[in-house]
DNA sequence: CTAGATGCAAACAGTTTGCGTCACT
DNA sequence: AGTGACGCAAACTGTTTGCATCTAG
């Protein structure tokens, strides 16, 4: 599935050192199905390596999330975000400070499925993120590239 | 923006008692830009209502979610969890066990802009969640409804 | 040899809970 | 009058940090 077969490779090809804890944790987090939390693969990787501390595993993550290694689901753990707007519309979500601004529905044409979903599920709706910079983060992200 | 312009009536017609904290936090909430959580909304409300308690807005916040009032942005909140899976995709997303399940991009028509989004946002790219019910929640809410 | 990775414990942030009191219906 | 809402403090969960030690490059 992934296109690294060689994890120092991997390593390597991100500018990361190679540890063994980090590829006891890489190795797990690709074979654990559903999207594991920090916590779920602690507890794991614990069994391959009884020694190994959580703090470890939050930092491993992210590493590799920084890296490009891996990514986050979803931009919005952390806290809890409330919606008043009750019409029918997506967020517009800055990846880098986070921010969310609404912006309706009409920017795109309407979701259309082509395939079915799989057996069993059963649909409510959409949420849909769209992932960029803001305006403020781009201007920032554009001085800083001048500067260089 | 609400279709009800009347406190009391949106609570009655949600089955909700009617106090004034609740409409202190609602009022602040629809007039708060950018989703804010509840430690913003609490720091604004307390302006209006010095004695209110963190504890309330939280509480208050989860009844109107439940009640339908509100909704959350992300089903995401709570917990960092990690997705190894580079190759374009979306997720099935459980409201009720919030359990991540993936579909590959093609189960629909690629997203396409109708419109131009606000300017000065740089796209980076889409994060869609189908949100409804895994084949596990949708069969014990079908008991449940039939034993009714 | 040295920068950076690890492990541990303590600190934090966000959220929930138990319980006595108070207020809507 | 009775159910449920409020306020407070304490408990909890998920996450981060400081620091001493160890290890990959």
């Amino acid at each position: 599935m992934q296109i690294h077969t060689d994890f120092r490779e991997l390593c390597r090809s991100h500018g990361l050192a190679m540890t063994h804890q980090r590829q006891v944790i890489y190795d797990m987090l690709v074979v654990m199905p559903g999207h594991p939390s920090p916590e779920e693969v602690f507890d794991r990787v614990r069994k391959k390596l009884p020694s190994i501390s959580l703090a470890t595993v939050y930092k491993t993550i992210h590493t590799f999330i920084e890296s490009g290694i891996l990514r986050e689901v979803s931009p919005h753990h952390g806290s809890l975000r409330v919606d008043d707007n009750i019409r029918p519309h997506h967020h517009l979500v800055c990846t880098t400070c986070k921010s969310i601004t609404d912006v309706d529905d009409s920017v795109f044409e309407p979701l259309r499925f082509k395939h079915r979903l799989p057996q069993g599920f059963k649909f409510e709706r959409f949420a849909v993120d769209i992932l960029g910079l803001c305006p403020q983060c781009a201007a920032k992200a554009d001085k800083r590239h001048k500067a260089q």
